[in-house]
Parts: structure tokens; sequence; C-alpha cells
DNA sequence: ATCCCTTTGTGAACCGATGCACAAAGTAGC
DNA sequence: GCTACTTTGTGCATCGGTTCACAAAGGGAT
């Protein structure tokens, strides 16, 4: 079994699939405006690294350039399309229709290629019931039931931090196992369940840190000693 | 110059960066129940990180710990913030007032602590001079002169994905170092700007990853060869 | 068919981050 | 003061990821 007919190795570096997405990206571009074949090197700048990653990263799926010649668009779209799962439906589940819930439902941009907004879950009366974005919203009491019944397989958190572990919890019961999580809490999950946790208020801080660098650093207002 | 009186590091490790934000919040929240003292191990486990990483991290600031006691909570609560740049106070503007921009501004725990959503812009006549969540909404030409008089040093960029690198470029030309970015696109920035990427499409997209890999693979559906 | 040019795929050095395991430093009890 | 116990701070081995640099592979021209 060597590198001539199954290269695909099935341990793909976890930042290697980070920047799957980022290719894919840019390659969509790239076959809108007709480009049929790319290098590393311009694919790299598209999608803002460096060249000998990208080319690392790709040799992780399979040999799927020429040399001399570079890859072919489409051919890569799929491949790559492929190893994400794109090439399946996800239905998703966004639980928590306050602003940011309905920020996403909305979001077109969003749930876009292979994904599928399949249901909208809210536990306040006065938003059950209201159609959004062309989905009815349910009551959390529905939550176990609604997800088995559409197939849910990756839930999207957007409650506010303290009904975000016991949402959890209840999902993962039903057999979810793949949570996107923006309530600003340490989910606590059994390590066969993947989260993902995006927290404006932490990048934010990140960025804080940053700006007083540039600044001059935190002992030029306080000059504590 | 040895390690009494000036431990602080002019370097601390970006890894670390990221983690000191969570450690912040697990500490507001003691603090709220009135703990007074934590040990690495306690701490440690309502960050969800292992004990000896947390506490490489502190020693990155200090050594604020008391062997045998742990770690005072007030005063560690102090010394990240400060190192954070959360003892002062961040003026943030949101460009685009779409549902993220809105849902954004009217987040409350998102621009909690050491921030201020000080404008929100967009270029929409339909939205300008809107009031969300107690802002008037100003127009794209007044961008310059808002982040000027307003001093925003953080700006949030909401936009949709065509405008976003316009928009960058503009509020870099008024001197702004520090963008957090919800637009699907790579900004092209000079390397003296830190700009900080959510992408709620490639975390779904991860998500999926893992998902198709605990399902069998991509090769279970195809069988290629 | 051969030579030259382009671009891929990857071996190897390097770099930063992680986690173990323990000495150093403190508290508490006698 | 001395001993036993707790918990920090860190040296060290390890690991995953990045980057360089180049040999191998293909295309095109003569």
């Amino acid at each position: 079994m060597k590198s001539t007919s199954q290269p695909r190795d099935r341990g793909i570096p976890e930042a290697t699939v980070a920047r799957l997405p980022l290719y894919l990206r840019a390659l969509h571009g790239m076959a809108e405006r007709g480009v049929a074949t790319v290098s590393s090197e311009d694919l790299a700048g598209a999608a803002g690294v460096n060249s000998a990653k990208l080319r690392k990263d790709l040799s992780h799926l399979g040999s799927y350039g020429t040399r001399g010649v570079g890859y072919d668009v489409e051919y890569l779209v799929y491949q790559i399309s492929r190893e994400l799962g794109l090439t399946q439906d996800w239905a998703v589940a966004i639980v928590g229709v306050g602003n940011l819930g309905r920020a996403l439902a909305n979001y077109g941009g969003f749930v876009s290629r292979g994904f599928r907004v399949a249901a909208l879950i809210d536990a306040d009366p006065e938003v059950v019931g209201d159609t959004i974005a062309g989905l009815n919203v349910e009551h959390i009491d529905e939550l176990e039931a609604v997800v088995k019944r559409r197939g849910v397989s990756i839930v999207v958190l957007a409650t506010p931090a303290e009904a975000a572990q016991a949402v959890c919890d209840r999902v993962i019961a039903v057999g979810v196992t793949s949570i996107l999580n923006f309530a600003p809490v340490v989910l606590s999950v059994p390590d066969t369940v993947d989260v993902r946790k995006v927290d404006l208020s932490i990048e934010l801080q990140i960025l804080a840190f940053h700006e007083q660098r540039k600044a001059g650093g935190p002992l030029m207002a306080v000059d504590s000693q």
C-alpha cells in the first residue's frame, strides 16, 4: 500500500483541515471567473498563505496537481469538497433565536454549500411560532423530537450563557456529536463530541492586548516599580 | 535583571494570550461567587485546560501565586486585565449594520468589560439615521471623521464580502491597526495591522469534516477504487 | 528524441507549544 | 523550630506544524 493508488492518508493534520475551507473559497471564486488551472503560488496568494504550506496541505489529500502546470480548479474543488464532506447535505439546527441566532438564520453566505438550516428553536414563548428566514421557530420542549425528525447532525448554540450547558447535554443525549458554540461558556462534553467555539469577546480581548503593546505596553501608564 | 522584580517578559506566547481571556472569565465567575483563592488545578478545570499549561501561562505574566495556597482571585483578575489592556476603555466601531452588525451591537455580553461600541456605520441610506442599541447609524462617507472624532481604535467589519477590503483600506488609512473581520474574505493589510477573523462557514466546514469521519470517512459512500 | 523551463511533492531543519515530573517555596500543626 | 503536606514554577522531552530548498515529473519547443 504505497502512494500510488491510495495516497489519501486517514490522518489529515488539524491545521490543514482548518485551511481547506479557505482554499475552497478561493477556488470557487476562480471557477466563477472561468480560471481553469491554478499554480500553488497563485492559490496560496488568494488564500493568504505560504505556497509551500499550501502544497503540503494538498498533498495530504493526494497527488492532484500536475508538475509544470498546477492544479485543475474544478477537480480540486471537487476533491476538497468531498474531503470536507460537503458533497452531502448537513442539516443544522440553531438553538437560541435572539439577536445572534436571528442573524445566523438570515445570514445566507453562512449556510451556503452543503449546509441547510433545518430548525430554529427557542425557549421564549414570545418568539416561538414566529417565522424567521422562512422557518417556524419551535419550542425547546420539542428539541429532541425536532432533532430526530429532521436528521439534524450539527447544532449551533446561540443561547444565553446560562442555558448553553443544559441544551448541550440534551442534544448530545439525542446523538448529536458536532456543536458550534457561540455562548461564552466552556462546555463540558464527552470526547466523542466535537465542539467548536466562536467567542467575540475573546477575539476583542486579543486585539486589545496587541493594540496596547503597539502603544507602549502595560507599563507605560502605570510604571509600577 | 533577574526574575525578582521585573519578571514580566515582553514576549508572551500567542497561545497564552489567546487563553488569558478564558482564565479571566472563569475568575470573574469565581469572584462573583465570593471565592477568594483558587488553585491552578481548579482554575484550569473551570477554563477547560490542563493545570500545567495554566501555570506556565500565568508564569509568563509574573509570579502571582503562592506555593501551597494558590492564586488570589481578585489580584489575578487585576493582573490579567491589565496585561490584556482591559483597564482602559476601547472604543469600537461596527461597520455594516445588517443582521450580524445589528446582533453585535445589541449583544451586551460581547461588548462588556473594557469595550464600548462608539459608532455604527453603514452604506445603506435605508438604515442610516436609525437608532440601534441606543446609537445613531452614521453614513459610510463619515467613516474617517467618526473614527477620528470618537477615538475608535478597534473596527469590527460586518459588511458584505465585496465591501470589506475597501472599508478595511479606509480605516487603516485613518490609523486603525486592529480589525475584527466577519466578512468571508482574506483581507490584505500591512503587517503593522492586526486582523482577527471570525468565519462561521469555516467553522461549520471543519465540523462537517469530523462528523463525516465519525460516520466512516469519505470513501464509505463512494468507494472510488 | 532531447533539452529547457515550470511547478509539484517532500525530506529535513527549525520553531513554538504541550505536558510530565519534580525541586523550590510556602503553610500548618505540634 | 521542625516535620509533613500542599501547590507553584519550570527544566526537559516531545510533538505538531512551518518553512526551506531541491529532486522528480511533466510540458513544450526544436
